[in-house]
DNA sequence: AACTATTTATAAGA
DNA sequence: TTCTTATAAATAGTT
């Protein structure tokens, strides 16, 4: 779009890729905000430059977004009653496999709910980081405090690893599950 | 653009907002793919329309970006140079701790960003199996689709393993410098 | 950064 | 929905 029409490949010329970047990225972040206006439509985009600085976008904000998100998650339900519905060796099958996705959404959603306790954890903590002064003015006390915030944010991300790595893992396993069948 | 300019507003006919999302939401995700394929950018987008469904962009993948999360981490270095601000040893003292304080949350602030978009990711993914049909009545290649939408979160979840490991490495290295001081 | 010649996106209409 | 088309907007190359 502009003076040439280019082929889509990399840039090659790094410093004209960074320009290309910028100006795209600007682009693209002007088209994400009208979608957003025109359509009510809720938006969060991250983007890394070649350089791999992180820029990001959110309308109205990436945590209104997710508050939408946590709201409706609250009343999920997933548990499905498991019947029987067929008489053939595919309708069979199919009965299986029915049962262990089941299997795998009702741990989905345990996981769902623990996960959901540890982010607000990590609000908490976010929070709490985002109202201290200016670091620079802080006395040693409050460095001490800060310190130990930032002790529980390290606990709480700590634990959230080992919990996602074991719901991983199952759900690791049931895919594995239902590519075999 | 177009035969008209329009007014930056919501669009209030609500048909019309529906192509117009429908369209924009098309080019967005146009503009996310030429920006990535020309400047070897990273990008991931979440948008939701006016009716609340869900629609996602990532490229390479999410995965993909989330890698390249951990290899930045481990690159990622700690060293403040240190200069002194006051005249006593202990005010030098809060100065460095103050300055490698403000580097480590100008990175967390970062972080939180990108989680909040896994965060996201992960969401959209739950609700694509939440609007299944109920399991016992799908055939099997909706059971496929099933399969894949479980694999997508999946990886997501995977993705943010990597990327909560590496930064909660990083606090834990900060946390023992805080300490030693 | 600013400037344009072009290409691209898209609003309205079919 | 999908296509067409007139026009607005984005942007590649240039200064």
């Amino acid at each position: 779009m502009g003076r040439r029409k280019i082929e889509m490949k990399m840039v090659k010329d790094c410093s004209s890729r960074q320009v290309t970047f910028s100006k795209r990225r600007t682009g693209l972040f002007k088209k994400a905000n009208e979608l957003a206006t025109l359509c009510a439509a809720e938006v969060s985009i991250v983007v890394f430059s070649p350089g791999g600085k992180p820029f990001s976008f959110g309308n109205p904000s990436v945590k209104a977004v997710t508050d939408r998100f946590l709201n409706q998650d609250g009343k999920m339900k997933v548990s499905i009653p498991v019947h029987v519905v067929g008489q053939s060796q595919r309708e069979a099958e199919v009965g299986r496999l029915s049962r262990q996705l089941n299997t795998i959404l009702k741990r989905l959603q345990a996981e769902s709910k623990r996960e959901e306790v540890l982010i607000e954890a990590i609000r908490v903590s976010r929070r709490k980081l985002k109202h201290q002064n200016p670091i620079n003015e802080l006395n040693p006390n409050e460095l001490l405090e800060m310190k130990e915030s930032m002790e529980e944010l390290c606990e709480n991300i700590r634990g959230r690893v080992s919990e996602i790595e074991a719901s991983s893992s199952l759900l690791l396993l049931s895919n594995i599950a239902v590519k075999q069948a």
